[in-house]
DNA sequence: TGCTAATTCAATCACTTGATTGAGTCAATC
DNA sequence: GATTGACTCAATCAAGTGATTGAATTAGCA
């Protein structure tokens, strides 16, 4: 941790907001240092990524990671929280907009399935730019380092309670159950098996990538399964209701 | 590829049968060190474990990872091998008992819906023994080497294989359509789920692993969730049958 | 222009990696 | 009991690792 004389100003932390406007020479060579570890912890684990091959890809010096990240320990610590930069970026707005929907009270339930394919559909992120995201992501899930943390408040947290919120609106499960919990995490899992298990659906369906057409049809199959329970779930929640009377 | 002119014995490939009556000296540390490898490149990437580690894990000396294997390569693939073999002894016998059910002719609703509640489940291979596992094979899934062909003819291909059969039996769709093997794959994710995105359940559920009173409400969930699916879909189907006529 | 801080660079450090080697040990067979 | 082939071992190799260093370069401001 000793930092040197001559260089006293590393940043702390690169918090969300990569926007526009790169200022002074070090902000491209972070940025560009953290976009070439996205890349390369994708495709390697944290320990056999090497600094080199980061730094070369970004048209750096390998020196530049220690100077603006401290170690490369920093760095990827500054990947993971680009990456859950990305995340918010692709479905914060539309959480917000579920969130303040159903703030409001009396949600139709119309809406709330609506919401909850607009949701999973959201987090099938196939394309191609996304599979290093996608790969670090599920290196944390198996393996989780200090970095997890950094997903799971900065995105992933924010996602699981929406999906419940939505649950409890549409078939009234209580938020906060275990039971809406796993209901969700498993209507999610519909569609991160394309995402993760993605091997294996290329072969079977003889697939050479995951192009548009396959994410639309996955897209129409994972919401269609999806409403389908959660229409079975509201039909019991009802009947349930009924003969309490 | 040179071989030492005193040791031209090297076993070509471990298949299956890890069965009793471990005879020489050698299987007795080939087994070893298959064994210490499941765990050490399930931690580890294929790139990032190291052969010291898997050695000493399995009380042998480094050398003997050449000397049986070839090279961490050749142990990486018999790992993988034995893999496929676990995953086959956990659901092959039931995929066998599926078929032959199916090839009989006129099956029964229910009794399609259960099995594919009973192949769901089998899946769900939640307890900590399989971590290091599952660890590898998503790791294959995402960055595919040589290796996945052993999982996915030893196991996988199967799998779906039977999903698609359990629902042209049950719904009526058509076995080897685009539709029913993103159908299936959809359903399996639901399981997949917790075994994938481990760390997210794990937090958002505030537990501590996932154990058998875990497990036992995450089967029931995934199997009631998959169940109204396909009844929905069986009732599109008959609906759309009905309309033809 | 001159000064200073920010940034880049090649060189180097101690260390770990997978693989190889040849000598050594062991157990079975004759 | 000697011989043979299967197996184990410590030592060693070149290559690659993350990190550090101090000098060189650049940019911003006076």
């Amino acid at each position: 941790m000793a930092s040197r004389p001559s260089a006293p100003h590393r940043t702390p932390k690169t918090r969300a907001a990569p926007q526009v406007l790169e200022r002074s020479r070090g902000d491209v060579a972070r940025q560009a240092l953290i976009e070439a570890g996205v890349a390369v912890f994708g495709e390697h684990s944290l320990h056999s990524a090497s600094t080199r091959e980061i730094a070369r890809r970004a048209g750096q010096n390998i020196a530049a990671i220690a100077y603006y990240f401290g170690s490369k320990q920093g760095l990827y610590h500054a990947v993971v929280a680009h990456i859950a930069g990305i995340i918010d970026a692709r479905v914060g707005p539309l959480m917000d907009e579920i969130a303040s929907y159903l703030a409001k009270g009396q949600p139709a339930p119309e809406r709330c399935l609506d919401y909850m394919g607009q949701l999973l559909a959201s987090t099938l992120a196939t394309h191609s730019d996304m599979l290093p995201v996608t790969s670090i992501i599920i290196k944390e899930q198996m393996q989780p380092t200090e970095a997890f943390s950094l997903l799971y408040d900065g995105a992933l947290a924010q996602l699981q309670a929406t999906g419940a919120a939505l649950l409890q609106a549409y078939c009234g499960l209580p938020a906060d159950a275990q039971e809406t919990i796993v209901r969700f995490h498993a209507m999610l899992g519909q569609s991160l098996a394309f995402r993760f298990a993605r091997q294996t659906i290329i072969r079977r369906a003889g697939w050479r990538a995951i192009a548009a057409p396959q994410e639309q049809l996955i897209r129409e199959v994972v919401i269609e399964q999806t409403q389908a329970a959660m229409r079975s779930l509201r039909r019991q929640h009802s009947r349930k209701l009924l003969a309490r009377t």
